[in-house]
DNA sequence: TGTACATCAGTGAACGCGCGTTCACTGATGTAC
DNA sequence: TGTACATCAGTGAACGCGCGTTCACTGATGTAC
């Protein structure tokens, strides 16, 4: 039996869980100590190094598992694109619904992302650069779909989840009746951007057409 | 004589520029400690109080300066705004400067907008809202000068601002012969959404006149 | 299966440290007459 | 101008607190024979 590794799993999990209750809007994860979130798993203050040698180790695994479940849930939701539903429009809804659920893992990447050990930043910046090659990815296969061209696929991707991110901590700071709202004015803003990036390509396309 | 002021005014520059001084890439605002803020200004610790009443109300300080340095000069570089360079450029080029030169104050303003106090989010949030305000009001009077009708200016704007302090994020973290490429990829997605909001305004005028 | 030994997650006492805040004070600057 | 008193920016000692980390330990689980 495994019971002895088993264990150490199920405390290491109340760790990670423990620190994600002390994070909120009021507190970063800079703000937490190591004793606090010990004492909010239930175990003494030098058990933590069984499972971690920092507190700054276990912020990286809580961005690793944040990052994997955002990334998990757009692909999923993407899956249900078709003509009725565009990429943007489902990825918006999915992301709303990560935030609804997950508001303390968005938070750690949407505020960690701009305040953390560089260590930090960097795994952070690792997984938003995933995320946005995910939609680079769907939003090029749309556009060939479609046969509506696109002009740097990537930038476009990059300024979406750009807004995404801005936006979604607007709709996290504002009280749940507020959030569509916000999720409109979201999907504006993204297609503006998508719209901007299409005249481009068409520009390209007809150079001389332009209206005065 | 004011001297007693005079000299009241100066210990009070010298802490807020401490606390300025400690800021930097790895330390965010809300790391600082009050003794070590008035070590760097030359005072005993008690002596703060005879300025602020607490750290956070230094921090609220700091931050109104930000706002408004950040707004004086745009307003600034924008009075230099004619036909041959735009209002997104020419935002851009003093963006990119007040970015070099005030880096710690752009720090403050772009993380702690996400991390800190409720009431110093709040302020920040106050801030950068006047800073979307004054860009609307340049955006729409371009878009009646040059006869380009342009759809949700204050959307626009908005998003404009988002995109600008994401990158001039992602510009202070690289090194500075990043810069320039950094502000191009700026401009370039600033330049999408100007050109989204123009095709949705052009939409509304000629409904029909879509390209299959 | 039973026994002897190894592993190792979790412990509790102890450490030195920097913190925010209080307090009664000092002495230069300011003010009233 | 001189004098007596008020103001108040800056001080240094002291407080109690929570922190991260070390250490030698315990005792259940795992392993070799």
């Amino acid at each position: 039996m495994a019971a002895r590794a088993e264990q150490k799993l199920r405390t290491r999990r109340a760790l990670l869980e423990a620190a994600l209750r002390q994070l909120s809007a009021e507190r970063g994860f800079s703000s937490l100590s190591l004793r606090e979130v010990a004492r909010e798993a239930g175990i003494a203050p030098t058990s933590f190094y069984r499972h971690f040698p920092d507190l700054e180790s276990l912020g990286m695994a809580l961005v690793d598992e944040a990052g994997e479940k955002l990334r998990r849930l757009m692909r999923e939701a993407r899956k249900r694109v078709d003509g009725d539903v565009g990429v943007v429009r489902a990825s918006v809804e999915a992301f709303m619904v990560f935030l609804g659920e997950n508001a303390t893992l968005f938070y750690l990447l949407s505020r960690e992302r701009a305040v953390g050990s560089e260590a930090m930043r960097a795994a952070i910046r690792r997984e938003i650069g995933l995320f946005i090659d995910d939609l680079a990815v769907d939003l090029e296969s749309e556009s060939r779909a479609r046969a509506v061209p696109m002009k740097d696929v990537p930038l476009v991707a990059e300024a979406m989840v750009t807004i995404a991110f801005n936006e979604g901590m607007d709709a996290l700071d504002c009280p749940p009746e507020g959030r569509r709202a916000t999720a409109e004015r979201m999907i504006r803003q993204l297609r503006m951007i998508a719209l901007g990036a299409e005249a481009l390509a068409q520009r390209e396309l007809q150079p001389r057409q332009t209206i005065p």
